[in-house]
RNA sequence: GGCCCGGUAGUUCAGUUGGUUAGAACGCUAGCCUGUCACGCUAGAGGUCGUGAGUUCGAGCCUCAUCCGGGUCGCCA
């Protein structure tokens, strides 16, 4: 039954054939997609790594391959000459339907078992089961096409470096273990008994480095690794599109990253976008979406609201305000027929999941006006909250109070894309960047009772701010910036720290004993002190970059083999138990928990 | 670590108040069919209801535990 090539060779992939081609004889290869048999007639989809085409037998078939054709089935994998012609019954539902090709020759160059489920792009299957026969998931369409694209947005990425004068340089997978930020990967040293290397969150250090060393301008595709929790747009292990840049403020790291997205786009969906981008404040992010990084393809902008309740009645506002807090609002403009109060209720959730105790709502509908605090004010009070978020018959107005003012504004934004979503505000065609600048340079973590360092500890701080690192760190700027799209962190970075004296500020900031940073960093520290070049860079999620400019809702649909929620791979069973031997060679004994 | 959702033929699902032999569609197998393209027609095979315990005369259905998968909060400098 298995046959070899023979003397047959692909002189063509079926993705691109059109009627113009029509009357070509040649030899065509792939997998068989499905089977028509109608008796007297043949038809098979031939499906390759670039499209399908209908393959013919017929009556003026030679007999031995006509029966061969009839005994094909799904995912055989053959190998077929023939000459390509024009349809007698075109299709629009593939690009090759216009065409089919007559097979005088055919190869059947490998059998299948049938598949546990069927490839075809409609199906929709159980994710672990597709998981486990990632390779026969891969085959359809709609799985194979992100992958291709993946490696074509790569290559336009590389051009664009290229043609601006970066060097790619690979950086090490196996480094130091640093503190400070996700949880590493670690790996046992067999030669250095009792050590590890950590694999790269990033690499940070490494392209500061080459800075130091005089390359100048440095990109890198480098795979990162964190031994996080995994969610829809996060994997353990990902790819990071790395750069840094010598003698550059924060404008120009963003106008070359401008251009970069610009040619991509471009080159990949043909879209236009233009730049420069629009460019926002942490502050004002927080301040009008409850987001740092906000999807501004709608509007149903935060209000703040507190003058107007700083001294009302109602207890949950004026207690919100006097613990120097903020309240804020959100005022669904003529939603109140479309959002009821079950729907309320669900956007209450969504407000709970992020840390708000609740949320305060007046729904005026032409009938009736009902509202959870409208008892606790006075008539002049409503009207005056009224007034400030603009509310009137027919709205929806939302509001969230918090002592911790940064928690009503995220709480309320999280509500904010739900209405979104709920209400068909967003418009998925378009592709709406912008940048967030200014992010505060420390931020305070209750878990270790100090400030950490919101980017990471080699970020400069604002000029303006350079003074107050010491006595009120809270309020202290950064030169960091975020390129948001359509409400997703595409990427981010800074300008780096490269005066040794104002490192060693940072480190004492952020807690860290000179003992520590010296242990930690201080090759770095030392490397400073030998000249350093005013530099700083960025670094984009390229997984997460792909599924944007795909449309894609995972991920996994851009990744060949992703790892799925407990970090582990379906397919080949890993992380997977080692024999004793290895463990032994390593001097690694387990101590696992009980049951 | 917390919360939410799911697990029944190969696949996707239905399964009434706990009650006789657990159904459908697709796929698969066999046969027929000369223009199909989710081809069509006829027939057939295919089930430890995720796993374990419990309640009950009786469990796919109720209870508990557990495993697996998805989403999410924490976490992700």
């Amino acid at each position: 039954m298995m046959e070899t090539m023979g003397d047959l060779r692909r002189t063509h992939y079926v993705g691109g054939l059109r009627e113009k081609d029509a009357g070509t004889e040649m030899t065509v290869a792939g997998s068989v997609a499905r089977c028509r048999d109608k008796g007297g007639v043949v038809f098979v989809d031939l499906r390759d790594t670039t499209g399908i085409l209908q393959l013919i037998f017929d009556d003026s078939t030679d007999k031995d391959v006509f029966e061969k054709a009839s005994s094909l089935k799904s995912e055989y994998v053959i190998i077929a000459r023939g000459t390509l012609r024009e349809r007698e019954a075109k299709t629009d539902k593939i690009p090759t339907g216009g065409v089919e090709l007559f097979v005088t020759e055919l190869r059947v160059l490998s059998g299948a078992a049938t598949t546990p489920f069927e490839l075809r792009d409609e199906i929709n299957v159980n994710d672990s089961l597709r998981l486990k026969y990632r390779y026969l998931d891969l085959r359809r369409p709609m799985m194979h096409e992100p992958i291709v694209l993946r490696s074509k947005i790569a290559k336009a990425i590389r051009d664009y470096y290229d043609a601006n004068h970066f060097l790619e340089i690979e950086t090490p997978v196996l480094m130091k273990s640093t503190p400070e930020g996700a949880r590493d990967y670690l790996v046992p040293s067999r030669v250095q008994p009792g050590r590890f290397y950590a694999l790269p969150q990033s690499p940070q250090l490494y392209k500061q480095i080459l800075m130091l060393s005089g390359f100048d301008r440095y990109y890198q595709v480098a795979r990162c690794f964190r031994d996080e929790d995994l969610r829809a747009d996060r994997q353990p292990e990902f790819t990071q599109i790395d750069m840094e840049m010598s003698f550059v403020t924060e404008d120009d790291i963003m106008t070359m990253n401008e251009g970069l997205v610009k040619h991509v786009f471009k080159e990949i969906l043909n879209v236009d976008v233009p730049t420069p981008f629009l460019r926002m404040p942490y502050a004002e992010a927080m301040d009008r979406f409850g987001s740092d990084k906000p999807d501004t393809r709608f509007g149903l902008e935060l209000q703040n609201v507190t003058d107007a309740v700083r001294s009302c009645g109602f207890a949950v506002f004026k207690n919100a305000v006097e613990a120097g807090g903020s309240v804020r609002a959100l005022n669904v403009k003529g939603a109140a027929a479309q959002l009821s109060r079950k729907e309320i209720d669900k956007l209450t959730e969504v407000a709970r999941t992020y840390g708000a105790k609740g949320l305060a709502y007046t729904r005026w509908t032409a009938d009736a006006k009902s509202s959870s605090f409208e008892k606790f004010l006075t008539e002049d009070e409503i009207a005056a909250l009224y007034a400030a978020a603009n509310v009137e018959e027919g709205d929806v107005l939302l509001i969230a109070a918090d002592a911790d003012s940064e928690r009503a504004c995220t709480a309320l934004g999280a509500v904010r894309l739900a209405v979104g979503a709920k209400l068909g505000l967003i418009d998925k065609s378009k592709f709406n960047f912008l940048w967030v600048t200014d992010f505060p340079l420390f931020e305070y973590s209750e878990e270790e009772n100090r400030f950490v360092a919101k980017h990471h500890p080699f970020t400069m701080p604002k000029d303006e701010d350079l003074d107050r690192i010491e006595t009120d760190p809270g309020a202290c700027r950064a030169k960091a910036y975020d390129m948001i799209l359509n409400g997703c962190e595409l990427g981010g970075g800074s300008i780096r720290i490269n005066d040794p004296e104002l490192q060693q500020r940072m480190f004492r900031a952020l807690g860290f004993t000179p003992e520590r940073a010296e242990e930690s960093f201080g090759f770095l520290i030392e490397a400073y002190q030998y000249g350093a070049p005013p530099h700083g860079g960025m670094a984009y999620g390229f997984d997460r970059m792909v599924m944007l400019m795909l449309g894609r809702d995972s991920i996994r649909d851009v990744i060949a083999f992703p790892k799925v929620q407990n970090a582990g791979e379906l397919m080949s069973g890993c992380p997977d138990t080692v024999e004793d031997k290895q463990l032994r060679d390593l001097c690694i004994a387990l101590d696992l928990p009980q049951e």
